[in-house]
RNA sequence: GCCAACGUAGCUCAGCGGUAGAGCAAUCGUUUCAUAAGCGAUCGAUCACAGGUUCGAAUCCUGUCGUUGGUACCA
């Protein structure tokens, strides 16, 4: 691999992202700081934004009597605020309502048109006009909306503009079937396939609300929400605007996403591509959701918290740590504020910070002076392979035991060579003991890049030398 | 209802056919360079439950229960 480009969800803008949607940026950050490292920093993509179009958000406008546009903007701007503050290293934020978007998104619509894969039809369901939604006839208990059993249904038709998803049934069956690599984790994939073998042709133009991209040359119609917000991967790494940076990115190395909307990545998406002659992404990861407390995030619970909330407590990177340590991306994790503390004092005051303290004091005591200290080649450190396959299968969790386990072997190492003894010794075995020490150290903060990258910043400023000085601690037991 | 994943010590997870593992928490001991930190030890699991296959199953098969996701126009 000689290029990486990963991209994460874009977050639907009726509410601000909460510490779910950030367990999401910090994996798709850490991989990307990662691809940094070892491919170099021109050579990794990291796009991440807001997705703004569609009912939904014209909604929520109007329910706060804000211009549609004012209303987005605000929540995109406090999204991007919130991934500021958790170090989210994105090359570009993309809202859908940029203008060089709505650009791309014509021409997807153009050439998914001119391959004959666009027709006019008409959409007919059961409609109910408090959801302004539509029913399938399973959803509805006697015949009647689930939330607004008194009124009536109405059976509605809509003229729009379908897709003719139908007709890539067969290639995406096999696409799926033959790239064992391209929907991760595999369980996901199975899921996949069944649905794909029902797949139906889908419309891709609504009528009834107008915040969105008009279709090219029928401005009575605005394209469906979905169609427009995928194409942000293309938009983003300048499919019209600026082919260089294309030709060398696309396609994405890997999509993020929640594993609530994988249907549209894994089936809409490559269709989409395909009908359009483009390139197919390499690989759809799909990460699981957050329950705190073992309860779901949601408003109606009331336990909905901001990232920068914890990040304003505990650090970015201790919430970076403890969000990746003790969770499993591909599946649902519980979390606690509770558990948060017990990691922070427990592996990053205790653990990692403390180890960082009696090193450098240790150093500082002996008149210790760092010899030679050339720059750390970082790709070569990173190549380590429990380290590097853990990255391979997204575990990052895993990465992460192996650092803590450099960490707790280094601080068994000074409790048997005991250099505070060889110091009163004056042997000559203390300059030994501490070179390789520092050096653990600094391997260690190279190890930690990905993760916590302020803290392994730090370390490496602190250890660079010639002089090494006791600093203040990293991480303040709690 | 149907399809699928998951269910291993209080907590987070590893093991996926050969005598139950790690970290955290708890308890005890020990060191003093360090953030009342470190290190060692102990405690702690009929591997959801019930059958089956096998010389042998947490690991394969069947069923039950529980959790979660999908079951199309919802971001």
């Amino acid at each position: 691999m000689s290029k990486f480009y990963i991209t994460t969800a874009i977050d639907y803008v009726n509410d601000t992202i909460h510490l779910g949607h950030a367990f999401q940026k910090i994996a798709t950050d850490v991989l990307a700081r990662y691809y940094r490292i070892s491919l170099g920093k021109d050579n990794v993509f990291f796009l991440t934004g807001t997705d703004e179009y569609g009912q939904k958000a014209e909604k929520a406008a109007k329910q706060q009597n804000i211009a549609t546009n004012e209303f987005v903007k605000k929540i995109s701007d406090s999204d991007q605020k919130e991934q500021d503050s958790l170090n989210i290293s994105y090359d570009r934020f993309i809202r859908t309502t940029d203008s060089d978007h709505a650009e791309v998104v014509k021409e997807i619509w153009n050439k998914v048109e001119k391959n004959g894969d666009v027709y006019s039809g008409e959409y007919e369901g059961s409609y109910c006009e408090g959801c302004e939604a539509y029913y399938t006839k399973e959803d509805l208990i006697n015949k009647k909306c689930p939330i607004h059993p008194t009124l009536t249904i109405k059976i509605i038709k809509e003229k729009n503009y379908f897709f003719k998803w139908s007709k890539y049934k067969d290639f995406l069956i096999n696409y799926i079937r033959n790239n064992q690599d391209f929907i991760f984790p595999t369980h996901r994939a199975k899921e996949m396939l069944e649905f794909a073998k029902n797949i139906k042709d889908i419309p891709i133009s609504r009528s009834n609300f107008t915040w969105g991209i008009p279709v090219p040359n029928d401005p009575k119609q605005v394209i469906y929400v979905w169609f427009d917000a995928l194409v942000n991967y293309l938009t983003g790494v300048g499919f019209l605007k600026d082919k260089k940076l294309f030709n060398k990115f696309w396609p994405a190395d890997v999509h993020i996403l929640g594993k609530d909307n994988l249907r549209w990545h894994a089936l809409l998406w490559p269709a989409m591509l395909k009908s359009a002659n483009i390139e197919l992404p390499k690989t759809i990861l799909v990460n699981g959701f957050l329950n705190i407390n073992g309860q779901k995030i949601s408003k109606s619970v009331g336990n909905v918290i901001r990232p920068s909330e914890w990040v304003k407590k505990y650090g970015a990177d201790a919430v970076r740590y403890y969000l990746l340590r003790y969770t499993n991306i591909t599946e649902d994790s519980d979390i606690s504020e509770e558990k948060l503390l017990q990691a922070y004092n427990a592996d990053l005051a205790n653990g990692l910070g403390n180890l960082v303290s009696r090193v450098a004091k240790l150093c500082e005591n002996s008149n210790y002076v760092q010899m030679g200290s050339e720059e750390r080649t970082s790709s070569h450190l990173i190549d380590i392979e429990e380290y590097s396959s853990a990255f391979a299968s997204f575990k990052f969790n895993d990465a992460l035991s192996f650092i803590w386990g450099n960490i707790t072997e280094l601080d068994k190492l000074i409790n048997e060579e005991k250099p505070w003894e060889l110091a009163k010794q004056n042997s000559p075995k203390l300059r030994t003991i501490l070179a390789h020490a520092v050096d653990q150290i600094q391997e260690i903060a190279v190890l930690l890049e990905p993760f916590l990258p302020k803290t392994a910043e730090k370390i490496e400023e602190q250890f660079r030398g010639p002089k090494i000085t006791s600093q203040k601690p990293l991480f303040p037991r709690i």
